[in-house]
DNA sequence: TATTGTTATACTCTATAACTATA
DNA sequence: TATAGTTATAGAGTATAACAATA
């Protein structure tokens, strides 16, 4: 059982953060199961569903996971054939990662589940401060981060 | 090395959140430890300061954490000589834990180097959005409950 | 019988090191 | 020599179960 947030704690963003980023993962998870896939899987089926199929490596990188990580992660969604290890003509070391038409169906139905759980999640906030906290979040996470030369600190 | 926010993900909260966290707690980790004392630790010295003398099973509550966790922490605490476990005259089973003079001093420390620390994850934004996120993220956190907003448990 | 603090234990998650097959 | 994927392993971090002292 968890009390109220502490007054100490109210503005400490990592204690925000983390209380909001665990109970994120929970609700996700706790749809996701319908589906029988995990928040990371859910996310490797709507990111090839977004970018193509890509080699596990990359997957990793761009999920900010380590490529030993991602093994067993993928291994699940072969295992639910929702995802497919095609080697690569290119480079026979590598698989491409690719969607079965089920991946297909199941990225989407995995995308409105999160969705759901998202609107729960910030059940506190209106639609305009959802949109706000969002992009918020994501302006501090991209940041000073590589990419779009946005204004450097000042 | 993480590659930017896929746009797959973008408006994935989990997924903002999750890095935003692991920043957040990195860089007041590496902040803190200057101090010689871990996120964690920070936050019980601030609760005391805030709160004053409570049972580590009190304490736990307010955190979030197990009391098993909680006999780690304070361990480490102990040791620094920043807290002190003393036993509660009202219930001989509980320790009331103590901010000791140097663990209010530390605590203050510890505070501006959070500060710090959140000033540098939230680089990208200006006073007025990191005064939004903040606010928007401690609704969201406390949330849904309009329940139990009235004097913390005993 | 229930609760506080404690220990031992197990479980989850993730990364490091080493191996293979390619490049 | 370097890289993609894999495996085995180790390290955090945290929770569950059980125990002693006390309520």
């Amino acid at each position: 059982m968890t009390s109220e947030v502490p007054q100490a704690l109210s503005g400490r963003l990592s204690f925000l953060l983390g209380r909001l980023y665990m109970r994120a993962l929970d609700l996700e998870a706790r749809r996701l199961e319908a589906l029988g896939v995990t928040v990371k899987q859910q996310a490797v089926l709507a990111l090839l569903a977004d970018e193509g199929p890509m080699t596990q490596q990359h997957l990793g990188q761009r999920l900010g996971i380590d490529r030993t990580t991602v093994v067993a992660v993928v291994d699940g969604l072969e295992q639910a054939r929702l995802v497919e290890r095609r080697r690569s003509p290119a480079d026979r070391r590598a698989y491409l990662l690719t969607l079965t038409p089920d991946g297909v169906r199941a990225g989407e139905q995995g995308r409105g589940l999160v969705s759901g759980a998202e609107g729960e999640l910030l059940g506190a906030l209106d639609e305009d401060e959802r949109r706000t906290l969002t992009e918020l979040l994501g302006r501090a996470v991209r940041g000073q981060g590589p990419g779009d030369a946005g204004a450097p600190p000042r």
